[in-house]
DNA sequence: TAGATTGTTAATCGATTAACAATC
DNA sequence: TAGATTGTTAATCGATTAACAATC
């Protein structure tokens, strides 16, 4: 077991436990091989991945699965709850709220809200939409350590400032722009015109 | 100019085209260390990045914003319109529907399915949900060669199959789960509950 | 010209993978 | 024991970056 574990190792972890949890249907033990197989990565690198998590699987035999996914879950710290915040109860954010399947990794959202008066006070699966001027509130009654911001680019700096003044220190960006994170402030950003581009250049190549 | 474009690079051009809108407000050229200190990473990664574009600078001045900008566009094919269906009117799928933000970057979509009867009929962002079984047709009707997934996990694969039979090369996959992709077929997947156990793993180390 | 910044090389760094001894 | 598969090393591969000559 060596210690720092790499980002790149660290991206691939949910994926194994996605893949995982597939094969549990079926099988309780499974090899690297068929891992790798599931996960479309090479049955070396997951050895050497699951090395890193201290996880030891059974020579001749291969890696109970319960065992691995507890393993993966614990590393990554998916055995608690995480209660999140929404910004930007738009369509996408309205999606996201809705979306139930953040709650299998523990991550809950707990609030939503919008700088849109008109917004504020109406219903969004069982949550009410709470106006931007209450952020600090929210995020200190709920202990909110994760925002997600579903805000127009034009509104997402402001909104990454103003989370980290409430206190939040993890933040995953849906708008389509580049921010700035405060000190102490991880910011995760997820681009689908940007996928789409990827995909675009391959379709030419 | 070297030929093959590394996989990395070409992930980070999108960034760049995104940097370099926000800064051609202010200006019309800017140098490798303006636009690596916007997107955040190394000036030099910047020069070596462009130099697989043969996109040229000018020494001792920077690059100018506009031809940069097109040069990028140029390379991830971003200088057509692409159709796009999009594969699941839920909450979800019916929120990138409505979103504008594709249409920047030449992706216009320009039909939706899902193959809940109780759905097929209804409007969505000037479109109407189509029936799951006229996938064919509606694919070959407007050359369509890209697919976004936004169903469950469960219904995923077999959408994969149908989207690549009907002729769409590439696909995006929202649903969380990893996907096999038919030959001739490439797949990217976007999993925000992965993003938010990558956010999470980063909070406790 | 002097100052600035590119384009490119070469060095460094890190990640992937083949190979195999260890061992179930 | 024989077969299978891990855990780990060492080799390979590729990506990042410092450095600097070229040149605007």
């Amino acid at each position: 077991m060596k210690d720092p574990i790499p980002e790149s190792t660290v991206a691939r972890l949910p994926r194994y436990l996605r893949c995982l949890s597939d094969i549990a249907v079926s099988e309780a033990k499974c090899s690297s091989e068929e891992l790798a197989e599931a996960a479309g990565v090479n049955s070396a690198q997951i050895r050497k991945d699951f090395s890193y998590l201290g996880a030891y699987g059974t020579r001749g035999v291969g890696y109970d699965i319960a065992d691995l996914s507890s393993q993966i879950r614990t590393v990554l710290g998916l055995t608690r709850t995480y209660p999140v915040v929404i910004v930007g109860a738009g369509n996408l954010g309205n999606a996201l709220t809705n979306y139930g399947g953040f709650r299998a990794w523990g991550f809950e959202i707990v609030a939503v809200v919008d700088i849109d008066p008109n917004k504020v006070g109406q219903p969004v699966d069982g949550l009410t939409i709470e106006p931007m001027h209450d952020l600090v509130r929210i995020v200190d009654d709920n202990s909110i350590e994760i925002g997600i911001i579903a805000t127009p680019a034009s509104a997402a700096q402001t909104t990454v400032n103003r989370l980290a003044d409430a206190g939040v220190t993890s933040i995953l960006n849906l708008a389509p722009i580049i921010l700035k994170a405060p000190d102490g402030v991880q910011i995760r950003r997820v681009d689908l015109s940007t996928e789409l581009g990827i995909l675009a250049y391959h379709r030419n190549t």
